[in-house]
DNA sequence: GATAGGATTAACAATTCCTTAACGTATAAG
DNA sequence: CTTATACGTTAAGGAATTGTTAATCCTATC
């Protein structure tokens, strides 16, 4: 939990009020405009990750403020969800082609906002597939390749399954006995020295470094 | 336009053709299913964008579905929309903790649907940002065309769907499974060679560099 | 029902990958 | 220091999977 930044936009003074506070509660920071023009203000230094913007507004309603915020070169990302009352389909449709992430229908249920803006900021955080800083190393399960440093390898079955074991908690040692049930299965036996071979040539290919071995206990991968 | 690849799962026929229409109407792929369980298999070979799952299905039903593609390998960065009737609060929200990303209340009108659709794909292409550059292969589904080169291919059938399987996702590897079932048919028994054969003869038209075997696990495409 | 192109099969070749065995090395215990 | 134990390395054999070819079986079309 990093605690996203969500800027609300509502005119409705008690709204406003009732959503921050349940907000604040999931532990997302919040800030808070009345209107599209206060809200252009705020997140031009505020940089939120998600603006919910209501579509009925005083001085700069919340479709317009939506266009301005995806023209506005600062807001690269920025999710926008809109606020709508229900009936009103003609501004559903015209806040989604002003380029509005999703809408919500008032009166809203705190419980539900709070549902919806999780969906909304995990969709964010799980498809930026940039790896995070020392992600040296990138595996790609659908299309069977590894990446590491911008090359890529196509490794076997059997050192692809053993790596995508390992990967799968960097940092956690994995026993012979774990690895053995999940890479080959409860049925098969095989010798002592076939999980070896198979992490000596990840090794060999991936660099020894992201391999370590903790004797007498088993392997783990770590960046 | 791309054509993303859509699957719509629920088990009333006359909203999924209503549905169906509408998105075709708009350029997408669209496939449909009537339970989670069928869609569940369809998914597997057909990699779908973007899912939308009725909540209420025999069966199987909507939540299970979405959990069951979360959890599986194959589905990453699928996304995934419920369908859900008035009032259903807590589904709803069970629904978002399955890891669905957007639910849309029914009844739906259609132009809403299809507004949700652009902007939930709209957010996950934007994403990829990475550029098309060399595409040396063009298929043109509706004339069962290829294109390399400028040159015009006439494929026979099976070689065809293939190809347009493989290419539907180029890089992503396609079980011999995935595939059997997806140009095959479920309740068609080939023998063992067959894919071989029609591979073959698409390296043979097309350059083998384009069909990458991952022995063990399937064959992929790429341009 | 003849014909042609396509689809499938079977047999065999080729290849890749997995496993093993034998030996080498390191570390900890006696 | 010796010994035991676990892991590392190497190369080779064999197992499993895929590639290739040609013959045969279908199926649609005339």
């Amino acid at each position: 939990m990093s605690g996203e930044k969500i800027l609300l936009v509502d005119d409705e003074q008690d709204i406003v009020e009732l959503l921050e506070y349940n907000l604040l509660k999931e532990g997302y920071q919040v800030r808070t405009a009345s209107n599209g023009k206060e809200a252009l203000k705020i997140a031009t230094s505020y940089k939120p990750d998600l603006v919910i913007l209501d579509v009925m507004m005083p001085v700069m309603d919340g479709m317009q403020t939506c266009e301005a915020l995806r023209k506005g070169p600062n807001h690269n990302g920025v999710i926008i969800a809109m606020l709508t009352a229900r009936g009103e389909d003609y501004s559903q449709i015209a806040g989604f082609d002003a380029g509005a992430d999703d809408y919500i229908t008032k009166p809203v249920k705190p419980k539900v906002l709070v549902s919806r803006v999780k969906a909304l900021l995990r969709r964010g955080t799980t498809e930026i597939d940039i790896p995070e800083e020392n992600v040296s190393i990138v595996i790609n399960r659908d299309k069977y390749l590894v990446i590491k440093d911008g090359n890529e390898f196509n490794l076997p079955k059997k050192e692809f399954e053993l790596l995508n074991l390992l990967y799968s908690k960097p940092g956690s040692v994995f026993t012979r006995q774990n690895i053995l049930s999940s890479v080959w299965g409860d049925e098969v036996v095989v010798g002592d020295r076939t999980i070896d071979v198979h992490i000596r040539k990840l090794r060999e290919k991936l660099g020894s470094e992201h391999f370590v071995t903790i004797k007498g206990v088993g392997y783990k991968f770590q960046h």
